[in-house]
DNA sequence: CGGGATCCAGATAGATACTG
DNA sequence: CAGTATCTATCTGGATCCCG
């Protein structure tokens, strides 16, 4: 076990809703932000929300906040909280989110080697 | 160019939706079942449309028909029409599919490492 | 500064019925 | 056998406003 928190992915193993161990994984990546902050956060080491928040211009704040707590209760992204005025607060990755950066970096390099044929 | 039908994806790239090219990569297999219709036809080579509709119990019929339109639309399997009555209708991968394998049996073999990590 | 609540729009998946 | 059309349920993301 990771934490208290009930993740949406775990739920779904427990009622066996994936066909395979890979959906597992692509559930993990998948939200139309989560793959490339994982990747900053992979990347950069620790960023504050405010960082990443600034990483996404079009993002908006109230979507950052719910894609960030769910990589969270998944086990792929540590929060920690700084107790000052005004708050502060710290994202990485932790070991399981570290783990998914190789998978990341392929899909990656996939997607550079072939956009060019999406292109006309 | 691949084929004269409108990928979504293709669109996407054109609207500058993605933040970077792993997201291309993430998109082409997201949907519920795409990335293990992918892998079977990665694994068995040719497919016909009841064979893969029969390794999915759950699916419906439409629901399937859409998944593989998509997958073709983004020239990532080959549609083969066999001119017959009944009708015959054989599903393959494209080069550009095949390239996907090893992404996809990446994201495989960590889901088969770290599933554990999600069970209590 | 970081987070939560509410309400809403668009996309995606599923049920069902019909076709050559 | 494979595919289409219609309708509906669900999910996710986004806009907006409020809070310590």
């Amino acid at each position: 076990m990771m934490d208290d928190l009930r993740s949406e992915v775990r739920k779904k193993i427990e009622n066996r809703e994936f066909n395979c161990e890979k959906e597992l994984t692509l559930s993990l990546i998948s939200g139309k932000w989560k793959i490339t902050i994982i990747y900053y956060l992979g990347t950069d080491g620790t960023l504050r929300f405010s960082e990443i928040k600034r990483l996404f211009p079009k993002i908006t704040h109230k979507v950052l906040t719910t894609q960030i707590r769910e990589l969270e209760e998944d086990g792929i992204v540590h929060r920690k909280v700084f107790p000052e005025v005004p708050p502060r607060v710290e994202y990485s990755l932790t070991e399981l989110g570290q783990s998914l950066m190789p998978v990341i970096l392929m899909m990656y390099d996939w997607g550079k080697e072939n956009i060019k044929t999406f292109i006309k």
